[in-house]
RNA sequence: GGAGGGGUGCCCGAGUGGUUAAAGGGGGCUGACUGUAAAUCAGCUGGCUAGGCCUACGGCGGUUCGAAUCCGUCCCCCUCCA
């Protein structure tokens, strides 16, 4: 008998708050269970902060229940102020449904909407058409605004200031989980922490329309051990495009991560056996860089697939480690051979191909001793490279200890 | 609609006519130490044709030799009243 899929979320981190543990683990081992995860559409890819919900959904449907993948074309254009200080800003209709085809596009890639195990929805399709009275006398009656007022996830804006279209935001998103209900069977609804408000909303809708008792379940709220929200550098969000964030990059994210986080990133992120993970979790000083190194490989692969998982590993290898590895996955932007003869002046090409922000930033950074070339450290501001300077792999240029980038030439 | 308060660099936040590319903190970056970790210490943190110029304190216009700082106007936010 396989181990109830309860107890893998529950032991891998996945799970923060349940409406009623016992009841929802029987439903796991007793029957197939309809769950959704709704996704905003406020852009064009998902981001490593919603890779918890994509991973637990995974592990749900490995058990053989049934995921919808719901994007929010309609709630979207509501926004939710949950946690929030300000108000997002609206985007058009033709963004949100944009954006919900892409990340529609992008679950594909972890669940399968395609063999019909996984249901693709997007919620704009019963939204967008309510009738506001039709819909006030059905479902606004059954929401007390006193217990709205009281909840958590407003106490920010309440102080800052709640428009009403937010504050509608709620009603809709329970809207949605009695839509997914009836059309769907749908008796689970996950979300992150922070969407607690909003699940119990729609569970009490269901109870009270229905008469039927339905469940949510919230995942923590991912931080760093440095206090950082999960997924977000300085550089913005860690996405999962591969257009907006190379595997390489990718990869580079998940092998830099804190030492205090490997054991928590590996139950989550990858789908090692625990066993494993506690074996990786145990070693200690610079031996949990293998830790690290599996856990990018495999949270890669997930991502990107074997192939590129590969790569970027042999980048990171030939790019770190004294021996091995392969320079071709290193990110390369190709130049003509005639820009090298004419001599391509340091702080130029570091700027243009995006090691730094501007020659400026390339300046300092040189005056501070932090741009190699060929891992030479380059101290002169007015330094240009030469035909002198390309090996077979060409150039390879590093800003600090971390950012690589090569250069080749075309005739 | 009325009264009051406020919009400053990535964020928070000082500054109320010149020495202000703008205190301080956070964040970020570089260097040292390391293990592509953390912590610590030091430096840096608008751009450029680089020691000179340009752009910057919500928008536009004005006063002035000179404005983030004064005046006018517009936009936005907050608080109280309606």
């Amino acid at each position: 008998m396989a181990e109830n899929v309860f107890d893998i979320l529950n032991e891998r981190g996945f799970i923060a708050q349940v409406t009623d543990e016992e009841a929802l683990r029987r439903q796991f081992g007793s029957r197939m269970v309809t769950f959704y995860n709704g996704y905003d559409s406020t852009a064009d890819s998902l981001h490593v902060g919603h890779l918890v919900t994509i991973m637990a959904m995974m592990h749900l449907e490995r058990a053989g229940h049934r995921p919808i993948g719901l994007v929010g074309g309609g709630t979207t254009m509501i926004g939710d102020p949950s946690g929030k200080s300000e108000m997002r800003q609206m985007l058009s209709k033709e963004t949100i449904e944009a954006n919900g085809r892409a990340i529609h596009a992008q679950l594909n890639h972890y669940l399968n909407f395609d063999a019909g195990q996984a249901i693709a929805i997007n919620n704009a399709e019963w939204l967008l058409e309510l009738n506001y009275i039709t819909f006030l006398r059905e479902i606004g009656r059954h929401f007390s605004v006193n217990r709205m007022l009281a909840a958590e996830a407003y106490k920010q804006r309440l102080e800052r200031g709640l428009s009403f279209i937010e504050f509608n935001y709620q009603i809709l998103q329970a809207y949605d989980y009695l839509e997914l209900y009836r059309r769907h069977g749908c008796t689970l609804q996950l979300g992150g922490d922070d969407q607690w408000g909003n699940l119990l909303a729609g569970v009490d809708l269901i109870r009270r329309i229905e008469g039927e008792t339905v469940h949510a379940m919230t995942y923590p709220l991912l931080t760093t051990a440095s206090g950082a929200k999960m997924g977000k550098t300085a550089e913005g969000a860690v996405w999962l495009d591969p257009n907006r964030l190379s595997p390489y990059d990718y990869y580079q994210y998940w092998v830099n991560c804190d030492d205090r986080d490997v054991e928590k990133l590996l139950k989550i992120f990858t789908f090692l056996p625990i066993e494993e993970i506690n074996r990786l979790s145990a070693l200690e000083g610079a031996e949990i860089r293998e830790a690290k190194r599996i856990l990018a490989y495999e949270a890669t692969v997930i991502t990107h697939g074997e192939d590129e998982a590969k790569a970027a590993e042999a980048a990171a290898k030939a790019a770190f480690s004294s021996s091995g590895g392969d320079v071709e996955a290193i990110p390369t932007t190709a130049l003509p051979r005639s820009r090298l003869q004419a001599g391509l002046g340091v702080l130029e090409i570091f700027a243009e191909v995006g090691l730094t922000k501007s020659r400026s930033d390339a300046r300092r950074m040189l005056q501070q001793g932090g741009i190699y070339v060929n891992d030479r450290r380059i101290e002169d501001v007015s330094a240009e490279l030469s035909a002198s300077d390309e090996a077979v792999e060409g150039i390879l240029l590093r800003a600090g200890k971390k950012k690589y980038h090569r250069l080749v030439f075309q005739d």
